[in-house]
DNA sequence: ACATTTTACTTCATCAGTGAAATATGACTT
DNA sequence: AAGTCATATTTCACTGATGAAGTAAAATGT
């Protein structure tokens, strides 16, 4: 893969010289946006590779973790959708994929016959408790170096940041 | 599209719950992998929105943005390859649509014939001259509420988080 | 009570992106 | 000059994601 370091150092050049083609460009805003862009591409790039020997995409395994993370360890498509940020047809098809190796279950909710209900299946959980482990070295590593005051400054900037995003998103067309 | 702020909340408990039965799971690290990833594929969702209707994607836009932001205004595919973080035959796709429409040009080597050249053309400029300002606005919007300090802070832990896994990269399979 | 609308998924056709392998060409090494 | 390496493109098979239409059940209006 490229170093992510050398692509920054490019990018950095070359908003500098835009910025003096296009002076009204807010330089500084751009840079960070390219930044969480890049850096947001490297993490998914690594948390694929990692998920790779597993047979798992980022998404099946997203939807899992939500399910494991459920105190009751189910939950329902649309819900899947919305907290896992995917489109209904890519939920049947994430969802047809673990029903298929059986780490989870998809049955008829009691209440309201439209809904379907999926549940993680035992196998479901042991899975997960196996699988996530030998990732937390790496994680651990992304965050060498940083003080407790830089993560909680990190988790907060990006909360604002989520925050805007949600405040922006009345998708009024440029 | 899912209120981004939503998912944080429900992550959050999520992890919670997660680092309850896996305590030795590093949380409040995995708290922050997964909101940069939130807010890293927000972001682009929001850049691919106001590419569409200049019948842009994100690779081609990025690829566009290089070569306009180089001093000659040219390059060759490897180069664009690396910085654009694309696979060749990705970047062949690309460069044949850009210079379909005239943005681009293609062009044999003086030096190194296997070499090929990308081009910028004058229309190429204009194009990313006219399409470029509407989005500053948005742009903007994003870091509404932050400080000088805060954005030099995102950028310097965002920066120290790229070189980190800069680091990692040496694929060692978990 | 029946018709209409809304909600919840699923199915199907399609498309963009990717990886692997084949091809062509040119440059470098000895 | 021959062999090796580097650069770029093309082809092909495949995966993952998406949009449009279809089905079924429930909610709502009249």
């Amino acid at each position: 893969m490229a170093q992510l370091t050398n692509c920054i150092a490019m990018m950095n050049e070359g908003i500098e010289r835009v910025s003096q083609i296009i002076p009204q460009m807010p330089a500084v805003e751009a840079r960070l946006c390219r930044l969480m862009l890049m850096v947001g591409s490297s993490l998914e790039e690594e948390l694929e590779f990692k998920l790779k020997p597993h047979k798992l995409n980022h998404s099946d395994f997203l939807t899992l973790m939500i399910l494991y993370s459920r105190p009751d360890g189910s939950s329902t498509p649309g819900e899947l959708c919305e907290f896992a940020t995917q489109g209904a047809t890519n939920m049947t098809r994430i969802t047809n994929a673990l029903v298929k190796r059986g780490l989870i279950t998809r049955g008829a909710s009691a209440e309201d016959r439209r809904r379907v209900v999926i549940r993680i299946t035992a196998a479901g959980k042991r899975f997960v408790q196996k699988m996530l482990p030998p990732m937390f070295p790496r994680v651990s590593a992304m965050f060498a170096g940083f003080s407790e005051a830089d993560k909680r400054n990190l988790g907060r900037l990006l909360g604002k940041l989520a925050h805007n995003l949600d405040q922006l998103d009345p998708d009024t067309q440029p």
